[in-house]
DNA sequence: GGTTGTGAACAAATTCACAGCG
DNA sequence: CGCTGTGAATTTGTTCACAACC
């Protein structure tokens, strides 16, 4: 028996893809599935996968697989996705908007709990059914769930200001959009998303492919 | 001497956040900078930014440090950022408008060369100052420049099709945005960006923190 | 003196390969 | 027989600590 606490981070990175892939599997009426046939869908290895649903403990039957909906009420329950979750969007610019509006926040369990942002001439305006809100409201937005989690879509230059509202406001957890390094107390948790990051690596690689792949492409299979 | 090829995955995923830091010191007016002030500017151990920077090679001058306009050319060469990129968003919806209106992507050497998407209704719209084409075009598109990465910015649904005239149209690097595992030939470099799976990675650590910090957390000093 | 560059020690993550169980 | 769960082997990444050098 394994199922003992403390996942490794690497495996907590991709348990939302498991999770993902077995909604779909779901969906489309499959009830038991195989750490073969998950790896395939999730596009990782089979023993990577067994090893890392067996931190989550012994969920699957030896000779059959694993139970879908089961093992994704588990990885659920894991990851808190059974507990309330909101977001708030710091920035109704152009990414502000979109995030908003992306509906795959509110598909995924993570409702928006409002949009805010310091500009008057933001304010009022209705973004995906929120009306935007003055940056002041934050505590008491804050305040009207918990365990929400902050979302920073402004420019590099106030992102640190903003972070410091958000923490200031109770946010114990921070997506941060803006290509700056925030500083936190060490109780917040920050996770930074860069998206002309993504597209530098994608150059580092393309660079240096004639042939070799640096394993990063899915299983190639047509 | 240990300036020779076969750069870390780890490093390499590094080095976009250095080069900004570099940007931005050098903006500042820093001519030279220690690996400990950079390792302190990009939140990383300063023993970790002085084997990464090793690995491009010897950079520096011991007793002084880093002369930043130099490493960040050294860097940018490294990362291919002085070739010719162009990036072309796939999906005009609002994610690929906030992509396009984002300014990261040009202001970082992407210059975004077109927006496409297959619904007729959206062709002809302006956005970023640039005209909304149909998917019919890709082709032509890509022709138009080298080294051109693809950014998916669709729905999940319709996302691997898009892949694949991507790739038929010449594109050999891919962003993906839309929350499906793609499948590419191997040649064919793909990254993902899922920002529903950032969420629920913070919300596994929100939950199990009331004092462990899951060494996410940025540096804390203030 | 101060800071780099790097071997060596350590830690984390991946992969192998197979015993154990249904 | 088939597939999970896991120890052991391997690979990759991080951190330490210090000699080399300016």
């Amino acid at each position: 028996m394994a199922s003992s606490r403390r996942i490794p981070e690497a495996t907590v990175a991709r348990l939302p893809v498991y999770l993902r892939t077995l909604a779909e599997a779901a969906e489309d009426g499959v009830s038991t599935i195989s750490s073969e046939r998950l790896a395939e869908l999730a596009g990782v290895n089979a023993a990577k996968v067994r090893k890392d649903l067996s931190h989550l403990g012994s969920y699957g039957t030896r000779g059959v697989g694993y139970d879908v909906d089961y093992l994704a009420y588990q990885m659920s329950r894991e990851l808190g996705l059974t507990e309330e979750r909101a977001v708030v969007i710091v920035g109704a610019g152009n990414l502000g908007q979109a995030l908003a509006n992306y509906g795959g926040f509110s598909s995924r369990g993570f409702p928006i709990l409002a949009v805010v942002d310091s500009d008057p001439a933001k304010v009022g305006r209705v973004i995906a059914g929120v009306r935007v809100r003055p940056v002041e409201d934050l505590p008491a937005i804050v305040a009207e769930a918990v365990n929400t989690i902050g979302v920073v879509a402004t420019p590099a230059g106030v992102a640190q200001s903003v972070a410091d509202r958000l923490v200031e406001a109770g946010v114990r957890s921070i997506l941060n959009f803006a290509p700056v390094v925030l500083t936190v107390p060490d109780e917040v948790l920050v996770r930074k998303v860069d998206l002309a990051t993504e597209l530098q690596i994608l150059s580092f690689y393309q660079q240096r492919s004639s042939r070799r792949s640096p394993r990063r492409s899915s299983a190639g299979a047509a």
